[in-house]
Formats: C-alpha cells, structure tokens, sequence
DNA sequence: TGAGAAGTGCACTGTTGGTACAGTACTTGT
DNA sequence: ACAAGTACTGTACCAACAGTGCACTTCTCA
C-alpha cells in the first residue's frame, strides 16, 4: 500500500482547475479556453482563481508541468515493471512496449491527448519557458528511449543500419501520432496498435 | 509546362488571407487567431474579409480543404514519379517514401505544421462538418496507402503477421509525429528521418 | 483563538467576432 | 466606351469575454 499524502484544500482546489483546464485545452486549445470556463466549472470565482495562478500563462505552465511529470512516473513505472519480467535489454524493452500499449488500450474513451503535442502546435501562445519545457519533455523522451536501445545494440547487433536517435525519436513520434489518429478516427484502438507496429520494427531490427 | 489558370484578383487575395491565416492558426491555434492580425496583414479591412468568408468557421472550413488538396496533389505527384521508376510495387513504394522523404527534409525551416493534427487538438472549435474532412482526410490516406501495401504483399508475402491497415495507418502517425517532434526539437530534419525509419520497417517486413 | 490560507465582490479596460449597410473603385466582356 | 458585375472601403455599432487589480471576508487548523 502506497502511502498517498493527502492534499490539503488548497490543492484539491488546484488540481480540480488543472483537471478542468486540461479537459478544455486538449479539445479547444488554449487560446479558445476561457476562465470563465474553468472557473464555472470548478464553481469558484475569478479571483479564487488568480489566487492559484498568476495569470493565465502561470496556468499554461502548471498544466505541462504536472503532465510532464504524470508521463514520467508512468514510464518509470512501466520500465521497472518491465525490468522485473526480464533481464534481457532486448525482451525488457518489447515487455515495456506490450505493456504500454495495453496501458494506452485500457483507457474508456481512449487517449484524451498529449498536452505537449497541443503545446507545439500553438507555441507563440506561451511563454520561452513554457516552450523550453517542451522542447525539453521531448528530449528526456529520446534519452530515456535511446539508452535502452544502446543497451539493446550491444547484446544483439541490428540487422540493419540504423541511427538509435532516430529509432528512440520514433516512438514518441508514432505515439504522438497514434494519438492524433485515434481522435481523428474515432477509433481509440488505433494507438496501442501503433506502440505495437513500433514493437514490430524493435523486433524486426534486432530480434532473430 | 503546365499551363496554370492566372487567378483573378478576388482569389488572389482569397489565397493570400488563407496563407496568412494557416500560418498563425499553426502557430496560435484557431481560437487564438484574431481576425484583426489576418486583415491587417493582408492589408485589408474587415468587410472586405467578409466579402471573402461567411464568418470565422467559413474560413476554417477553406483553410482545411485547401491543405487537404495541396495534400493529395502532392501524394499523387510523388505517387506517379515512383510509379514511373519502377512497376514493381513493393520497389515504387520505397521510392515513393525516399520522394517523401526527400521532399520534407527540403522545406527550408522545416514542415510548418500539419493542419489536421492542429485541428484534431481542437475539435470543439469547429462545425461537424470540419470535423468531419478531418476524419475523412485521415481515412482517406490509410485507404491510398493501404492499397499501396495490398498490392505488394500480393506479391511478397510479409515475414511477420501483420496487420496492413495498422501499416497503413503508421505511415500518417509517423509523419504527424515527425512534425510535431521536428517543431518541438527545433530540428527539421527529424520528420524525413522518420519517415525513412518507417521505410526500413516496409523493407524489413516485405524485403528480403 | 488567531494567523494565514482560501477565497469573494466588484469595478474596470481592451479585444473579439460579428452585423448592417451605403458607397466606391477597379475589371472585364462586348 | 460603357454597363455590369467584382472586389472591396468606411463607419457605426453590439454583446460577450479575457484579463487585471484590490479591498474585503470566511474558513481551517495548529
């Protein structure tokens, strides 16, 4: 049993406008998000809400930032789970991308959007920093991908040339993708399948 | 030398709004887009903006529909060009990816963005109707690229089961992702490298 | 019980999309 | 050269909304 520190009023009221926000911002994008939105639906007034957050720049930042952090605990619980399974670099790695993909299936109404994909796409909104941090959330990404793969490289030598950047880069970019895909189509399914086409590749470049 | 119809002044200046328009709706999102910046850009007032476009959706809608058929014209360009390269199927399809690949890694600072995508982020935005070219947009490419892969796992049995729409559709996941990283990392060339890691999975599934 | 946390109330300003409509200059076919 | 559109301009207006600032109040919990 994990011990969940309990949150204070305060911050329940901070995470229920972060949860709101989210919501709106994944299905009108930022600009077209209004306070009076947020603060409506959270039953709280304008200046409760300027207590919370500076301005609504201040709100764009705190929303990529718990994000950036939930998507990080959910790949570290996913390798670690993964590790457990199997100590072979290669058989952990395609354990790990099995298990995402059945994370992204499980999802009700499928993946609601991944923020940092809503941000690239209307980065003049916000802030250098705000912008960095996404620059930098897509970085780690690669690093985290890549040592696995440099892992992988050394035990099983790839059938083909391959830059491991590229192929580290080329999950976030299918899951981005699979993402888009699955809302325009309606077809939730679509985005575990693609982690498991991307799986396909892994196997292919260097499995037997 | 193709003759290309002179467009009268009215389209010129239709063209100019919708170029001016897509691109601070890539980098604002559609909410954020003020119709004031596009007049004032484009040197024009208000009403002469809506002497061209019912309202702020009628612009959406032109936006969208002339990205989806610059799209396809350009699909069906490289298309022909690896069609007349090679007749084999499985062969027209690498070339056509080296096109593809080719032709993005030479946009001078990078692809400015997919416009579907940015519209997929904010759907609530838009009429049913926009909604709707978008899905159409995404099924239409996974059917273009899906007899594209019919047609050559006809004739080389793939050496993994799988599944050729979850093919199909990677080809547009992977393209969208590749831009999305491309912009975040402030690195054009991510999106053709991408795409030719998507080609060395076509070989490796199809070649020998 | 008292000090800070967590709000409320209200006033204010500029911007935005959108409407209405009369007038005008520029093109284009004939 | 002229009429008939085409492609606008100018002006005036509106309701809704984003975003801020600040004084004031209520709630919570150590």
């Amino acid at each position: 049993m994990v011990q969940v520190q309990a949150l204070s009023k305060g911050e329940q009221t901070r995470e229920r406008l972060l949860d709101i926000a989210q919501d709106a911002v994944l299905h009108k994008g930022f600009a077209g998000t209004s306070l009076d939105e947020i603060i409506c639906e959270a039953g709280i007034t304008k200046s409760g809400f300027f207590y919370h957050f500076r301005d609504k720049n201040d709100l764009a930042k705190a929303l990529l930032q718990r994000y950036l952090d939930n998507e990080w605990r959910v790949f570290e619980d996913l390798f670690s789970q993964a590790e457990e399974l199997s100590d072979d670099p290669l058989h952990s790695f395609l354990i790990f991308l099995k298990l995402f993909a059945d994370l992204m299936s499980d999802i009700p109404n499928g993946h609601p959007g991944c923020l940092v994909a809503s941000y690239v796409y209307q980065d003049y909104l916000f802030s250098q920093e705000v912008r960095r941090m996404t620059t930098e959330g897509h970085r780690i990404w690669r690093v985290r991908f890549r040592e696995r793969l440099d892992r992988i490289a050394a035990r099983y030598p790839p059938k083909i040339e391959v830059d491991l950047n590229d192929m580290a880069d080329m999950l976030s970019a299918v899951a981005d993708g699979g993402i888009i895909l699955g809302k325009s189509l309606a077809e939730p399914a679509v985005l575990s399948r693609q982690i498991m086409q991307y799986r396909a590749y892994v196997k292919l470049v260097f499995g037997g």
